[in-house]
DNA sequence: TGTAATGTTTACCAACCGGTCAAATTATCT
DNA sequence: AGATAATTTGACCGGTTGGTAAACATTACA
């Protein structure tokens, strides 16, 4: 008789991270489009390619595949926020955090998807990981910028609503991406349109917030 | 034999009009919090306090019932956007707008989830009125801000992404309510931080476009 | 008041949902 | 090779889902 996911042997078998990863991969595809309650086992199951109850047999619920993945993109997703640095100074680290944003909703918009679905639903999910870890996190990186402020380096304003605006504004073209390209139109819908982000991004928020320029 | 939504009659009775307000408004409950897909018509039928059936004599499916709902918002959402006015001058048509944007999301958060649910799914309702309104609509309204970049009134910049900037920064105190009172924690989360955002927001656009001071 | 149209509900259906089970298959190790 | 553990699957189960049929109740109106 068979265990589910190896709780006697300790170590994990190459197939059953291999499997994990596909099940994950395709969990995300998933989520990421229809949110929890939208998606169902069989969708995944089709996706990764391989029979449900075999999903079932490497995560015992739905639930715990999306657990799984959340705890899996959470971390990631916080780097660049981690990265901000206080020793640096405002100008390029207000640049690079914009940019890297903007790369990862670029390159995971999946993940992207993944977190604005579940938040949208009153993220029943995560909710402690929101209170918790990201509230710690950005109370740190607000202190920074407050920081910032009074040393006359940038204007003096709200670093939580900073934050926020840059969040809202660069991961907006990767969840509302559907949009961004109707809009745009078929000419202007490449990935040119990141560049363009960029762009108007860093001198908004720039100029918006006065930075000193060295 | 009863024919469903008054086929025949041309004219709309009292109780249909009043039935079909209180099961929108229901669905807009549900929808906006569970997206499409992930909402049923019991919990529908449940939130209007009426059977599962009624709700169906008054739209044959779901689809028809997002449909309709869909329909009845989009047109008072883009009511900021249309208000937009070329003779105005930038500083307060831009102030005006952003604080228009969120006065809708502090009191209509159910409507922007809905678009945000709706969209971030891939617009699969929706993605005509993307390509053809709303377009229409942003390319005008694009024009009116190249103009005033053009005559020096505001710095040069993407008008297309300005506004989705605008857009994002706004509605995000409406879509992701729940991660920004959990970061704002129990203390600044009260209706306050609406005022605290206009601020915040008008300052960084205003300055950030270099909008020309009268 | 009678009656036809409109509105509401109970009972129901077939398809789908998350999840289980036991049997079959495959990999691992000696 | 043979034994044992790990993996995979088809068949299935109870509950839910979108939607229907038909009987019942209410309203509008002559």
């Amino acid at each position: 008789m068979a265990i589910p996911r190896a709780a006697k042997t300790q170590r994990r078998t190459r197939i059953q991270e291999a499997k994990e990863e596909q099940i994950l991969e395709a969990a995300l595809d998933v989520f990421s489009v229809s949110g929890f309650r939208g998606s169902t086992i069989d969708q995944i199951a089709e996706v990764a390619g391989m029979s449900k109850p075999n999903l079932l047999y490497y995560f015992r619920t739905k639930e715990a595949m999306h657990r799984a993945l959340i705890d899996r993109v959470l971390f990631t997703w916080l780097e660049p926020l981690r990265a901000f640095d206080a020793a640096g100074n405002p100008e390029s680290e207000i640049r690079s955090y914009i940019r890297r944003k903007l790369e990862m909703a670029r390159d995971f918009p999946r993940e992207s998807r993944l977190f604005a679905n579940e938040v949208l639903q009153g993220a029943p999910h995560i909710e402690d990981e929101l209170k918790g870890p990201l509230k710690a996190l950005v109370d740190e990186k607000a202190d920074v910028i407050r920081t910032w402020a009074k040393e006359g380096k940038i204007v003096k304003c709200d670093p939580y609503h900073l934050i926020f605006s840059i969040w809202s504004t660069t991961q907006h073209y990767a969840d509302f991406d559907v949009q961004v390209r109707a809009v745009l139109g078929q000419d202007n819908s490449g990935e040119g349109r990141f560049e363009d982000a960029a762009r108007f991004l860093e001198q908004l928020f720039i100029d918006g917030l006065r930075v000193a320029q060295p």
